[in-house]
DNA sequence: GTCTATACAGTGATAGAC
DNA sequence: GTCTATCACTGTATAGAC
């Protein structure tokens, strides 16, 4: 992560052609990760994706994992500018159900490749290196927003397991809308949950 | 899989000690894939674990694919020997119970690797073989047999429905229990779960 | 800063000795 | 039937030219 070196001199154009391809680097690792898996991507597909030479990724990247590593900030990103955006709902409840709406939206993407962040996890607690841990960071983020959601709703003592429930029966749809190739599984299990929502 | 040579002569020796290690070879792929994942896991890994000489896997399994093939098709035994044991009860509502009673007792093998069969059907997604499809008959076959379960209970309409949402459920608390490598979070989904089943 | 050529390690798979 | 030696290939990473 560069800071950002406000009023630099005229550095511009080499840098934002720098920035563009780190960028595109991060937003291909992220995308070409979900699609095929981490341990079946080569960096050689990232780079191709993001229409950089093969070698030239060491510049920007020094190892494979810290590509990895930017796609997981990427979908922590992604994670907090959508809790923002429900956050403007006044009603917790809907705020729940719009999370699990957005859910349903992707449901043709679930069932291509999966949850980006459930299947990225999977694979992560297979390796060796500490990134697993990273993107628990995340989920653990989404988990607390739930709970508080569950909170506000009056749930004072079990609103942790609820929200627990709720992201993991999320997760394990996936799994089954992936497996089965049926997006539609995800459409039933969401209006399941949208009816539970409304009974709490 | 080798038909049994019911009464053959005397190839007894030899013929018992390649089905020892065409036995030991595909429990040991079962299981170092469920604790290393497919792509992490070499041929080395598997042989080493089941004490055979790494060239020597080739005269059991042509290929790795084949080792994998192997150790789905434990899983579908396993999964067999489950329900029939469950089978057994009278109750399809105690049959459920007895379903999530096992999960939650595997709840520490699931904080460290998963669960077996979810974690591989990740992975075998990402996959170009047809893998995928087979282990799917398998969790096809579990998902019929709670559907069959809950529809034995009354539920006549939205037994299929439940059954999706039942396994879903268990594999959804599998990831979180694993990316937060905790057991705890099993244990308390498993009681929710029972007294869900108690209220249909 | 950008890119090419290449070193190096690891892996699946085969040939052939015993 | 069993096992060793080795091949062919792929993928990460580096050195260094431009």
């Amino acid at each position: 992560m560069t800071h950002s070196t406000a009023g630099g001199r005229t550095r511009g154009a080499k840098a934002d052609a720098a920035q563009g391809k780190r960028a595109r680097l991060t937003a291909a690792a992220a995308q070409v990760l979900h699609e095929q898996g981490v341990e079946k991507t080569t960096l050689a597909d990232i780079a191709r994706a993001a229409d950089v030479p093969v070698g030239n990724v060491y510049y920007y990247f020094k190892t494979k994992d810290d590509l990895v590593e930017a796609a997981i900030g990427t979908h922590g990103d992604t994670l907090r500018a959508v809790l923002a955006t429900l956050d403007e709902l006044p009603e917790p409840r809907d705020r729940l159900k719009h999370l699990v709406r957005g859910w349903v939206d992707q449901r043709d993407l679930a069932a291509r490749y999966g949850c980006p962040t459930g299947t990225l996890a999977s694979e992560l607690d297979k390796r060796a290196d500490g990134l697993d841990e990273k993107l628990a960071v995340h989920l653990r983020a989404l988990v607390d927003w739930v709970a508080h959601q569950f909170r506000a709703m009056g749930h004072r003592r079990d609103a942790r397991e609820l929200a627990v429930a709720l992201v993991a029966a999320y997760q394990g749809i996936s799994l089954l809308t992936n497996t089965f190739r049926d997006p539609d599984l995800m459409a039933a299990e969401g209006r399941r949950l949208q009816r539970w929502l409304d009974t709490l």
